[in-house]
RNA sequence: GGACCUGUGGUGCAGCCUGGAGUGCACGCCGCCCUGUCAAGGCGGAGGUCGCGGGUUCAAAUCCCGUCAGGUCCGCCA
């Protein structure tokens, strides 16, 4: 059990490996004061607990001691007297006996539980986050994540990447998501921003001849933060050239694998592939959770020549919900309303009953459109049939949103389902000029089987652009580039944008591209969703040291906080007093 | 910017709907007792701006309005 690591000045072992096989063996530990049990002046036990677990030392006399106090313990590891054996503890057939205590420090009664049964609210968590982080779950996700690092590490040195930092000072970037601003002391009124992501420096990294280059970077974006969104977060990033898309989703699917048999022991099967339509027609989103059914299914032939003027639509699209026909009127209401939300204009709903359809669109339903209903997804009785009809895409998103709502199991639940999807459209929707809108970046390849629609029905084009999913989290996307003047040049007019906006917006990578550039492809993804997943945690704080709350504010530090005149002064910053 | 949920001794909850004395439970803390406990046990004790402000009322933890903080979501995140 013994390993080097374990030993130091101070310590020769941890707290929680000691065994039966280490019966005889007078030691030292380290750790915290877990409990203590006193039986009057003649005995007393203390649990003494690190990262590895607890150790119960017997004290023979009474011990001046208290909760999370630091203790050097010496004793002899001895068998446990019959009778007193803890099944629950790893250690719990030993115990430290003959014990010399050494208070290292004192401790103040913290002001939440270590260890308890209960879990203390996260505003309290996060105010003494040192304390939080003490506790078994922090200790081992903080691990967990730590052996993940490791894993993608090795993958990608194996793969013979080479690991380039690239700056965290850099020059603002046009489009995307809003920067976090740094100002200059040497230049006032000037600013660095922090990188949203390395993506240019990566691309510069390829022309510059680093044909294969990863980092696990951390990156920042000025965005309203959710359960999977921090302000700073970390990034697996990846960019390689003289490769295809297939290559990429080899590079990455080693280090995501290696990963997840890091993390969980088990090494998953080959990651499946949807294209970006099939994923929207048959779970009415692109980050689809494959972990359960509830499908779409699509009715529009069915109420071609509907009488339900509800259900009169390009498209009908319909999804079984399994024993859902006892929710309450006040929860379809609600469904209903969050199916509007997203830009339908309603949704209607049939419980299946012994005796058939219970809806209030069933009398304007013909008997062949009622039995179609009632055999979605060959539900049965005690089931609810939900259906939306609109233009196609508002119709799968409305439905798959509350899949997802209805559906979706606890992540700690698993399994893990991963996938890659493939073929996303180039260009999403109309901007308000009536110009396409980039989907992915602008520096993304066309699908080739579709360059020659690219001027005459752009929004039909796919591009070399992919993301992998794993339960219903996006955890990253990348894409082919382009890396030929014409194509660019081509991209560029369809987006409206002229020779000289192009070079204004992105001129130092243009630039670099005259030089030489390799044909190159890249990917990133967050390992902060990655960790939470294998953590079985819902929000990404749970895998993350020193979080900060949705509203962006660090409980333990107090930042944001406003700064010395002094220090405003230097880098030529005045500060307006807020409009109140 | 918006919707919803939460806020009660150090910690976790109940009390709120249906107003009537800061009432209750569990953990922790302090003191005393206890020689095999491990969710130790027994006895005793301390500890409160019911997030904050305003309103209604004879009376507000409870009802109403506002506000702050935390969470989930929409917008946002090329």
């Amino acid at each position: 059990m013994s390993t080097p690591s374990e030993s130091t000045a101070m310590r020769d072992r941890f707290c929680g490996t000691l065994r039966t096989s280490d019966v005889g063996t007078r030691l030292a530990v380290c750790g915290w004061v877990a409990k203590r049990r006193e039986h009057g002046e003649h005995l007393a036990f203390v649990d003494l607990r690190d990262h590895t677990g607890l150790i119960q030392c017997v004290i023979d006399g009474a011990v001046d001691v208290h909760s999370e106090f630091v203790l050097r313990v010496t004793g002899t590891v001895t068998v446990r007297p019959e009778g007193t054996l803890n099944p629950h503890l790893g250690t719990g057939e030993v115990e430290l006996a003959d014990c010399v205590v050494e208070v290292l420090a004192t401790a103040e009664t913290p002001p939440l539980s270590i260890g308890g049964r209960v879990e203390s609210d996260e505003q309290v968590r996060l105010k003494w986050r040192f304390l939080d982080l003490r506790q078994d779950r922090m200790q081992k996700n903080l691990r967990l994540r730590a052996r993940i690092n490791s894993a993608i590490r090795a993958a990608f040195d194996r793969q013979g990447f080479c690991e380039v930092e690239t700056p965290l000072l850099w020059a603002p970037t046009p489009e995307g998501a809003r920067e976090f601003v740094i100002p200059s002391r040497h230049f006032p009124g000037s600013f660095y921003v922090l990188p949203q992501s390395p993506q240019l420096a990566k691309q510069l990294l390829m022309v510059a001849g680093f044909d294969r280059y990863y980092q696990i970077a951390r990156c920042m974006r000025d965005e309203d933060l959710r359960a999977d969104r921090q302000y700073e977060f970390t990034q697996l990033d990846v960019e390689a050239s003289f490769v295809t898309q297939e290559d990429v989703f080899g590079f990455v699917t080693e280090a995501v694998l290696d990963a997840a048999e890091a993390a969980t022991g088990e090494r998953p099967g080959p990651i499946e592939r949807l294209t970006w339509f099939e994923c929207l027609d048959r779970f009415g989103t692109d980050k689809p959770d494959l972990r359960f059914g509830m499908e779409l299914v699509d009715l529009t032939e069915q109420f071609a020549a509907t009488e339900a003027r509800a259900l009169r639509a390009p498209t009908v699209k319909a999804m079984r919900v399994p024993g859902g026909a006892d929710l309450a009127r006040a929860r379809l209401d609600a469904m209903t309303e969050r199916a509007k939300q997203l830009g339908a204009g309603g949704l209607a709903w049939f419980r299946v009953t012994e005796s058939g359809l219970d809806s209030p669109l069933l009398k304007f339903l013909s008997d062949e459109e009622a039995v179609a209903v009632a055999r979605v997804d060959d539900a049965v009785p005690g089931d609810l049939v939900l259906a939306v009809a609109d233009v196609h895409a508002v119709a799968c998103r409305a439905l798959g949103a509350l899949r997802v709502a209805l559906g979706s199991p606890p992540v700690a639940q698993g399994p893990h389902r991963y996938c890659w999807v493939t073929e996303f459209p180039l260009f999403e929707g109309l901007g308000a000029d009536g110009a396409p809108l980039s989907a992915h970046h602008p520096f993304t390849m066309p699908h080739p089987d579709d360059l020659d629609r690219l001027e005459s029905d752009p929004l039909s084009v796919r591009s070399q652009s992919y993301d992998l999913v794993l339960n219903g989290w996006e955890l990253g996307s990348g894409s082919v580039r382009i890396h030929r003047g014409d194509i660019q040049r081509r991209v560029f007019s369809v987006l409206r944008m002229t020779d000289e906006e192009a070079e204004q917006r992105f001129g130092f990578l243009l630039g670099a591209f005259r030089y030489g550039a390799p044909p190159h492809a890249g990917f990133a993804f967050g390992i902060d969703r990655l960790a939470a997943i294998f953590a079985g945690e819902e929000n990404i704080r749970e895998v993350i040291a020193f979080p900060k709350t949705q509203s962006g504010a660090d409980l333990m530090t107090g930042a944001p906080t406003p700064i010395a005149a002094s220090q405003l002064a230097e880098v030529g910053i005045e500060v307006r007093p807020s409009p109140t």
